[in-house]
DNA sequence: TCAAAAGTGTTAAAAATACACCCATGG
DNA sequence: CCATGGGTGTATTTTTAACACTTTTGA
């Protein structure tokens, strides 16, 4: 470092994410059981302090990697944390992330800490370790935001499901019931699925299967088209 | 400090304000030249380290007031950025702010370091420090896509304003031309706009001056109305 | 043949778009 | 009286919202 570099207290910094998944149809958050003090024993987000060398966005993978072992299918910045006294141990400020998981990579890999690791259901968390909880109810919030002009319900759903399926997840990320006929026109409009010619057994009439077509999308959205559902 | 307080290298935090006002219907960005190495005589954004004992966001205001003491009618947090290589001192990571001000809170306030801010044509800048450039455009795109769904406009307005200044606000803004009937016709539709009993002269027919209702706003906002230009 | 979920079409209301002229003032 | 910018209405198209029955399968 050159002789001007910067000398006074600095705060720690960390990464923390906010993955959720989807399982049965649930929507379902990645927690860690924390080892040391505080909070010793309670449940907190994934996350760790960033390493000297590495970005942000490296520093979230890689704790993820380390503590979970999931498979990311999507990443990007939520907030950034600094209250004074949101860790009892000195000035720590978060930069928050909210992640996706798709169903295949759920499962908890054996890493390193990894039998910390579980997946809860959202309305059933435990109490979370520092302001993990309102960081939680950030992230919630934003990715019913995001739901609405962005394709990332595909992002928590297998690459073939169907459209109860799909339906179902959005009304879970919104919080509202839809209109059945009305959902499927709207997303018939979009033109971003793509129908297979498989089919679900099942209780009732099989439904057909249907891929998001990602390629369709980026040229869409290329030429200026807004997705919106 | 507790016993388990973190020991490790810790990277410098410091927080950046964009800030974009409106001046003769141009929107304006805010910047302060500065003075030490690395980037000397170089135009940033305002900004600087946070302190021990403050949250980010009263780090910002302060810095700001410290700066420029420009008055703040809005502020939010916008990204945090934190490449390994950012800053040619070491590992400085920034939380970047998005802020609006009043035309009434344009001028320089007579404060510590106002003498060395200025403000710039947003498409004239000079070459910016760091990653500072990035960081605008970011913001820059964030205010823009706000614009839309969240009456931050009326922000950079006089609290009295013409709907013809209106409309050409959300024009810059939105980067698009807009038909002044249809325009007029939504903003109507919102009822959010209190009409005065006054006029602005001019070179042709006086126009009516209007207000923001901000409290109308809020109590629609809460019976889950979604504002929307 | 019954239960269970998939799939499909129409109508009415609201919103978006395109478009051209008259109005009030100052010089 | 003319130049300048303010202000208004209508017709068309598109989008949204409400709503109920038929289809296919497995048990």
């Amino acid at each position: 470092m050159a002789e001007y570099s910067y000398r006074h207290p600095r705060p720690s910094v960390t990464v923390d994410a906010v993955v959720f998944g989807l399982e049965q149809g649930r929507l379902k958050l990645l927690l860690i059981q924390r080892g040391g003090e505080p909070f010793a024993g309670q449940w907190a987000l994934p996350g760790g302090f960033v390493a000297m060398d590495e970005s942000l966005h490296d520093a979230v993978r890689r704790e993820l990697q380390e503590e979970t072992g999931v498979r990311l299918a999507w990443l990007e910045q939520l907030y950034t944390y600094g209250a004074p006294d949101r860790d009892p141990r000195g000035r720590v400020i978060s930069v928050a992330w909210l992640a996706l998981v798709s169903p295949r990579g759920l499962d908890l890999q054996a890493g390193t800490d990894s039998d910390r690791a579980a997946w809860f259901d959202e309305d059933e968390l435990p109490a979370l370790a520092f302001d993990h909880a309102d960081i939680v109810a950030d992230a919630r919030r934003r990715l019913a935001a995001k739901a609405r002009y962005q394709p990332v319900g595909f992002e928590l759903l297998p690459v073939r499901f169907t459209l109860a399926q799909l339906q179902a997840l959005y009304e879970l990320l919104l919080g509202a019931e839809l209109d059945k006929r009305n959902f499927r026109k709207k997303v018939a409009r979009l033109g971003l699925l793509a129908p297979l010619d498989e089919f679900t057994p099942g209780p009732g009439r099989p439904a057909r299967l249907h891929r998001f077509d990602r390629a369709a999308y980026e040229r869409a959205e290329r030429d200026g088209f807004d997705f919106e559902l």
